[in-house]
DNA sequence: ACAGGATATTTCCTATATAATATGTCTTTT
DNA sequence: AAAAGACATATTATATAGGAAATATCCTGT
């Protein structure tokens, strides 16, 4: 039988690539995103860079402009603000909904990420790996796909958010504490597959991530 | 003083129509969009179309598969179940958030668009513009873009339900009756700006929303 | 009947041309 | 002289056309 060779298109690719440039805020916001130079950088043609701009505006972090360019989305105060509604909106409800679909093994990867935390509790980059891990064990049970698509999309957010502030590398080791006990707490009630005790620390964990978050934009991380 | 003439870009223009085209299902679900048959089509090189492929796929309405095609994405039971889990999950807080933003001559626009219905109950291209109008007052005035977005791509989703069924040009008069009334009573809370009301009512007025286009698929429209 | 390979089709990308916008210079006006 | 306007130039996005790569289809020989 012929060997399958899996290839990823070039488009796919740049996604990737630009996405997380512009999730690590290496692009900046309001960056000026120039085809050309994109397409140099990474040695191909202006129309796989174009269309993974396209669908980079259709998740909100790109801005096109017809016949002038394309730019890194702003990230202004309110946005941080919508972000967090948004969550508390949607992950509450999900996060009770997939209480029983999870299964054992999983809550000890849960167990294992958060704890991982402890020993190196400075750094962002990890930091943020936990919480994306963390959050595709909670949420890509969940049968509606239109529900976990749009917490994919605000949690994306939420990880620009956590890289705007400049200087973002290193996290106080309270803070780190607090959110480790806080998910320790829903874990702990994950393991009980108690759906509105879930609902009920899941809100309040964001409604702490929200004030953490904008305490560190003001400077205090 | 030279003349700003405004050009919209081929892309825009593509996604517009092939948006259209796949709400009102004239491209049904499961249809191949073939990239060459549609430039020609619309008589455009295979670029823009591509690109406005990449677009309506971010929003959910289009599959693309590396290297094969592009198809119109299924609908299946699940999906409409999964797009009224999400209304139910957005729109009562959304109309409640927006009930004090709504002014005096947009309220009368309402009640004008909502007893318009009346006259001519039986068409559903009037009443999908009918009911769009209608959400576009609803949540335009919400400051919060991502939940504004959400909704009205998720409300998209429920267009394409609507016009689903095979046949679905006609309306019953008593289901449209239904939906007038439950208009109007959320229309009355609105004049009182009652958000705990407005709620309660969005969220019954979805409910029975969810019943009326099962039954609809069922064949009892 | 079925594997294997040639042919055809279609996507995907590159290279090139076209159109729109921004920039800079020179002229005109106040 | 400063500001505004008009023209030419440069830069950049946008669209087209053609070629490379992948997939699908058909044909042939066992």
């Amino acid at each position: 039988m012929k060997k399958k060779i899996i290839t990823v298109s070039m488009r796919d690719q740049l996604y990737d690539a630009l996405r997380d440039l512009i999730l690590k805020n290496v692009y900046r916001p309001n960056a000026v995103l120039q085809i050309d130079r994109l397409a140099e950088e990474f040695s191909v043609s202006a129309t796989p860079v174009r269309e993974a701009l396209v669908r980079l505006e259709a998740e909100g972090l790109v801005k096109l402009i017809p016949n002038k360019g394309a730019m890194v989305t702003d990230i202004r105060e309110e946005d941080i603000r919508y972000t967090w509604e948004m969550r508390q909106l949607l992950e509450p409800y999900a996060a009770g909904k997939s209480a029983i679909l999870i299964s054992g093994s999983e809550i000890l990867e849960l167990e294992e990420k958060i704890l991982s935390l402890r020993d190196q509790p400075f750094d962002n980059e990890k930091y943020v790996e936990c919480d994306t891990r963390l959050h595709e064990i909670l949420y890509t049970h969940l049968t509606n796909t239109m529900l976990v698509e749009t917490i994919r999309r605000v949690h994306q957010m939420s990880i620009r958010i956590r890289y705007f502030p400049e200087g973002s590398g290193r996290l106080h080791e309270r803070t780190v504490h607090e959110v480790i006990q806080e998910h320790l707490a829903i874990l702990a009630a994950i393991r009980t597959r108690d759906a509105s005790r879930i609902s009920e620390l899941v809100l309040s964990h964001l409604k702490n991530g929200e004030k953490r978050a904008m305490a560190a934009l003001a400077g205090n991380p």
